[in-house]
RNA sequence: AGCCGGUGGCCCC
């Protein structure tokens, strides 16, 4: 029943889902702890953030303990819909709960705090995260890198590159990307089509938004002729321009 | 066992 309840939530059904909760509920069936977080994620993937507050509010009642994927995806739903503040009231009522938080929500709000452009809230987290002894994934430091990007301190980026191998982590097609368009970005070309190579050399394969970042960044610096070249090279790969 | 949470381009805004 909760596959079908997440597969409703995929399919953007969250009606029959609720509806589908609702009967559970009549015929005496009771919700477990990965309905309500079913739910609660496809609540805020619609943007309904104050009804997937109200699941977690009901999950209490019926005492069933929201766990880190609850809040992971409330926050997250929070974080997206713009209300960071808010998703930082949740992370502390988290903690305040006894619940540990772990990389995925350190993530989450490392990645919120790039995109509003509070790269030191971010920075400070990842400060947190290895004070906690969380070890940081390709995925957290690719949301820093991109923070750290958007933010214009392409000088940064490289120590936070170094940090990631040393972790031993390897650096993945979307970490190449961010700094693709990051470079892009910059208006510095070089830099981009340097690391599209890096990316290309370790075997990595270029995708449709990769170069969709390069020809972009291409044309926007005047280089009109690359830019068509780019283009060539990427229908030449099977890639359609979306 | 299985089902639920985090990262990339353009476009839209």
């Amino acid at each position: 029943i909760n596959m079908t309840i997440s597969c409703l939530c995929k399919e953007g059904k969250l009606g029959e889902a609720c509806s589908l909760f609702d009967e559970m509920g009549k015929r005496g069936l009771s919700p477990n702890l990965v309905t309500f977080n079913t739910l609660i994620s496809g609540h805020c993937k619609k943007g309904q953030i104050s009804d997937a507050y109200k699941l977690l509010t009901v999950m209490v009642e019926q005492g069933i303990c929201p766990n880190i994927v609850s809040y992971s995806a409330l926050i997250n739903g929070h974080c997206k819909e713009g209300r960071l503040e808010e998703a930082c009231k949740l992370f502390e009522e988290m903690k305040g709960r006894g619940v540990i938080p772990d990389g995925v929500i350190f993530t989450t709000l490392i990645d919120a705090h790039s995109k509003v452009g509070t790269i030191e809230a971010a920075l400070n987290l990842h400060d947190e995260m290895l004070k906690q002894g969380i070890k940081l994934d390709v995925v957290a430091y690719n949301a820093l890198v991109h923070g750290l990007c958007r933010a214009g301190k392409l000088k940064e980026v490289k120590r936070f590159l170094d940090l990631m191998v040393k972790t031993g982590l390897v650096p993945d097609k979307i970490t190449y990307t961010i700094l693709v368009d990051g470079f892009c970005k910059e208006g510095n070309l070089e830099k981009a089509l340097e690391m599209r190579n890096k990316m290309v050399m370790r075997g990595m394969k270029m995708d449709n938004v990769c170069y969709t970042a390069l020809i972009t960044g291409l044309s926007r610096q005047g280089k009109v002729a690359d830019a068509h070249n780019m283009l060539h090279e990427m229908l030449k790969a099977g890639f359609m321009p979306d």
